[in-house]
DNA sequence: TACTTATATACCCATATGGACATATAAGTA
DNA sequence: TACTTATATGTCCATATGGGTATATAAGTA
C-alpha cells in the first residue's frame, strides 16, 4: 500500500510528472530535463532526488553528466504515463515538453546553460 | 493538467484511495464508509466533502441519510481502481475492506454506530 | 593549479495537508 | 417539543511539501 500511496503522491505533483514523462521517453541528465522544463537546476535536482529515493527512477553517472531513466518494473507507473502519453492534446504542457525532447540538440533554449550533453 | 493533478493528489491520501474503492463498488452513506473504514465520523465526512468539491463523487440525499456514489466519467479514476481491485493481495487494508463491504448487515462493527440503513 | 560547469544539498520560509476535538445543522422519533 | 442520530464544519495543531537562495562537491579544462 506504501508503494501505491507514494506512487500518487510522486504523481500529483506537476514538475515531477513532467519529468517522469520525459524520462519514459528517454534517458536525460539533468541539464536537459532542466533545459526542456525551464526550471531552476536545484528544483529539478530536488525532484530527481526524490524519484530516485523512491524507487522510481535510477541514476547513473557518466563524466561530468548524471543520467536518470525510469525503473521499468514498475508496471502502473508505465501505464498511467502511457495513458498520459495518448492523451497528450490534454496536457499542453506536457506536449510541448515532449516536441522539444524531440528537438534535441536543435532546440537552442535547452542550452541557456552550456549543457551540450 | 489541473485535473489529473488532483486525481492523483486525491488517490494520494490512503484513507480517500479506501472510500473510493468502496465507492466504485456500492453506493455508501457516510457512517456506512465510516463502519467499514473504522475511522471517525469528521474524518470520513471532510475526505467525502474534498472528493465532491474536486468532482469525483457526488451525493445525494435519502432521508437522515447522505449517500455517496463515483462520478463515473472519470475514465482514468475508473482504470486505476480497477487496477487495485485486480490486484487486491497487495492492497490487504483495501482487500478486507470490500470483504466487510460485502458482509454488509452482516457486518457487526459496522453498526458501532447505530446506523442502520 | 585556477576556473568553469554539472549536480547535490542545506537552510529558510510560506503554504498545504490531515486529523483531533468541539460544535452546528438537519432529519427522525417519542 | 425534547431527544437522538446523521452529517457537516470550524478551530487548532503538527507535520509535510515545494521552492528560492546560497553553498558544497565533483568532474573537466586551460
Amino acid at each position: 500500500m506504501e508503494k501505491l500511496m507514494n506512487l500518487f503522491k510522486v504523481l500529483s505533483d506537476e514538475t515531477r510528472l513532467r519529468v517522469l514523462v520525459l524520462l519514459y521517453n528517454k534517458k536525460l541528465c539533468v541539464c536537459q530535463i532542466q533545459g526542456i522544463l525551464e526550471e531552476s537546476q536545484p528544483k529539478i535536482s530536488k525532484h530527481l532526488a526524490k524519484l530516485r529515493d523512491m524507487g522510481f527512477v535510477k541514476d547513473e553517472r557518466q563524466e561530468q553528466f548524471i543520467y536518470y531513466y525510469i525503473d521499468k518494473d514498475n508496471e502502473l507507473l508505465k501505464e498511467i504515463l502511457e495513458k498520459v502519453i495518448l492523451n497528450l492534446e490534454n496536457y499542453p504542457t506536457v506536449k510541448k515538453d515532449l516536441i522539444n525532447l524531440q528537438k534535441g540538440d536543435e532546440y537552442v533554449e535547452m542550452f541557456k546553460n552550456k549543457c551540450k550533453p
